[in-house]
Order: C-alpha cells, then sequence, then structure tokens
DNA sequence: ATCGTGACGAACG
DNA sequence: CCGTTCGCCACGA
C-alpha cells in the first residue's frame, strides 16, 4: 500500500527520539522528496489535537534551529515549553544547538 | 487540469 | 545579522 505523503511525514515524526529535533527540510529528505520542505510543514498543520498527543510535532523545526511559526503564538510558545521539558536547552536567542540535538545525527 | 496557499529553504542585497 | 525574493512540493477547491 501506497502511504501518502502526509502519512510517511507522520510517520518518520514519530521517530525522532525524545531529547532531539529534526528540521523539514531533514523531514523532506527521510520521506524522498528533498525539497518539500513546505509539504512537511503544511503535512503538521493538518495535525488535530487528538494527534499532537501521538506526534511529536514539536520536535520538527526550521533549518536554522529555530521556532519559525509565529501565525500562532500561543501555540509556539507551547512548542518551546515542551521541547525544554524535554531536555532540549535554547540558546539566548531562542536557537537550538541542531550540531548536538539535530536528528538523524550528522555527526560522523 | 489549473490556481492559490503554506509550521520551508537557499540565495541575494 | 535581517528582510525580501524565488523556487519547491503536496493538497483542496
Amino acid at each position: 500500500m501506497e502511504e501518502n505523503f502526509y502519512q510517511k511525514v507522520y510517520s518518520i515524526v514519530k521517530k525522532i527520539p525524545r531529547g532531539n529535533v529534526s528540521t523539514y527540510g531533514r523531514i523532506a529528505v527521510l520521506v524522498g522528496v528533498p525539497r518539500a520542505a513546505r509539504a512537511v510543514g503544511y503535512a503538521l498543520n493538518q495535525l488535530k489535537k487528538s494527534e499532537e498527543t501521538e506526534i511529536p510535532w514539536q520536535r520538527v523545526i526550521n533549518s536554522r534551529g529555530r521556532i519559525s511559526f509565529g501565525g500562532d503564538p500561543v501555540r509556539a510558545t507551547l512548542q518551546r515549553k515542551l521541547l525544554e521539558h524535554e531536555g532540549i536547552p535554547f540558546q539566548n536567542d531562542g536557537q537550538i544547538d541542531l550540531k548536538q540535538y539535530g536528528w538523524p545525527d550528522n555527526e560522523n
């Protein structure tokens, strides 16, 4: 059965380990469509509250290591709160060190 | 099938 | 470093 783009995205997001974060672009690559970063964000935007408990959407941020979305400040604040709760520290300017917390680990 | 939209990204200035 | 522009992809009407 062929999974839809959305399903693939959700499937991968669920695999992000606690205490780690990924980016839209990275997810797009894992899905198989490197340039579909926008579509990834679009997919996460479709998540309903009940699904948020199963999908760690908060672990997905932009390539700059920041929470881009400002359309809903409440959600953005919640995201940061959740990440800090998982042990992910934010730098002074609200940026996360992807080198250290990025997933999959690029280090090698 | 075409158009508009959007939690993005890289390139520019 | 910051804001703007253009390109990408998938989805709904």
